[in-house]
DNA sequence: AAGACAAAAAATGAATGCAAAATGGATGGC
DNA sequence: GCCATCCATTTTGCATTCATTTTTTGTCTT
């Protein structure tokens, strides 16, 4: 049987002792979970592909109690989805889903611009013009990777001026689910949005400075939807990403 | 040992055969997730009450596998709380913690707002007229309860206008979460509050008729967080309603 | 050879068992 | 009399086991 789970990429049955990340959980589930959901995240499953518990847990080296929870936790999350008697599947995402998706991700973009204008102090402010600044260079470089990576501090900065984190929970999980999505598929900006992308965070920087909540509000959930645009038209016209792949088993 | 949990009210225990919502799902530990979700939803177990795993079981008259599974995705949802050796808390909600989750059904709902002005149909707004009428003829007859419902309606009329499903259980999980406190804490809307969130509901058909997205996008944020106000001033006023109640063992 | 049926194998769902941790109470020291 | 410590009990976390359901495989019939 071939496995939907590639043995090569990184090892996830160590204790992950020692990652320098924030993420400490005493519990083996909880460490399954945090792992687990890296993995999907990262687009380490093929959409749709099934997933025996057994194998899973052989690669964990674990027994299927705290595996099942961990699953049944990712499929809340939207993960995942577990069909009855059938197992769990990386959830498949219709375009119209991604659209949705897309969307709730530009409502929580402009909640928290709205949000931080109330509650932004100036150094946040400084450092997001920073980064604005920094993310400009990298677009006259046609640095594509520093770029998207500049971007998504930017729009993490914004959420963290929101001051809520119940918001930021709920954003990095969507975030998650787009991200696996981006990662499956190879996932690039169009070039010819990019300027106007750029055009768009001059003015998310300009009403941020001017604690414009409302205008910020607007201006964030256009940029996001243009981004949705872009997104899913380079998805329509460049399938084979991963997206609309058969799964290998099922 | 005094139970957390009262003997009285509706027994969960019960095959929950026949219940006429549109919830079926094959699995107990689904089933079971339903059950435990409205029991801690509609306030049956006290804030930061502990909740021993056992008597749970033998409440819904199952082993402890299916339930545990079912706690850890409540836990996911933010309704309950997992220490580590300790068991499941319902989750105790701060001051902080109801602003936050109010302002982010705030931004659900502007996000709604916004979305349905997209994809209303007339027949939706005629519906959603129709409402806004009746609850001003609860709101003439001092009927709170009456005008609570409507007014209800009318923001889920709203949210499912959107078209959006993800949007859709994203509000209803955050929507369950404020519920538990309403149904804890006995919060009712203030009478003076009334007449202003008349007018504010008046200027949400208005721009729905309009279907001016961004206009009522602004007009919902602002009356959500006019209502987070008015509800957390109450809490503050009479906290022995059940917000700041010691845990009844722990 | 293709399809249908049946038995075997495997996978899932739930219950039980067991070790570790936490809780509660009794005991002893100060 | 009060507090710390130790032990019994309870509770949790995980592994294992049992019962169904699904999937696969093999055979038989047409």
């Amino acid at each position: 049987m071939k496995s939907a789970i590639p043995e090569t990429g990184v090892p996830i049955t160590q204790p992950a002792a020692g990652n320098g990340s924030d993420r400490q959980e005493a519990s083996l589930h909880g460490e399954i979970l945090l792992r687990l959901r890296d993995y999907v995240v990262e687009g380490n499953i093929a959409e749709g592909a099934r997933v025996p518990e057994r194998q899973l847990c052989d690669m964990l080296g674990i027994s299927r109690t705290p595996l099942r929870e961990a699953l049944k936790v990712l499929a809340a999350e939207g993960l995942i989805e577990l069909l009855p008697n059938r197992g769990a599947r990386v959830r498949r995402l219709s375009q119209r889903d991604l659209e949705e998706l897309f969307d709730v991700m530009a409502g929580l973009e402009s909640l928290a611009g709205r949000l931080a204008c109330e509650a932004i102090t100036d150094e946040e402010t400084a450092a997001i013009e920073r980064l604005h600044y920094e993310m400009y260079g990298h677009y006259l470089h046609r640095d594509m990777h520093g770029y998207f990576q500049t971007n998504q501090q930017i729009h993490e900065s914004i959420v963290a001026a929101a001051r809520n984190e119940t918001l930021k929970t709920t954003y990095a999980n969507f975030a998650g689910r787009i991200r696996r999505v981006r990662y499956s598929a190879n996932f690039a900006r169009k070039r010819q949005r990019w300027a106007e992308a750029m055009r768009e965070h001059e003015a998310i920087l300009d009403a941020l400075r001017r604690r414009a909540g409302s205008e910020l509000s607007d201006i964030l959930f256009q940029h996001l939807r243009n981004k949705r645009a872009a997104a899913i038209d380079h998805l329509v016209e460049a399938p084979e990403g991963g997206l609309e792949t058969t799964p290998q088993n099922g």
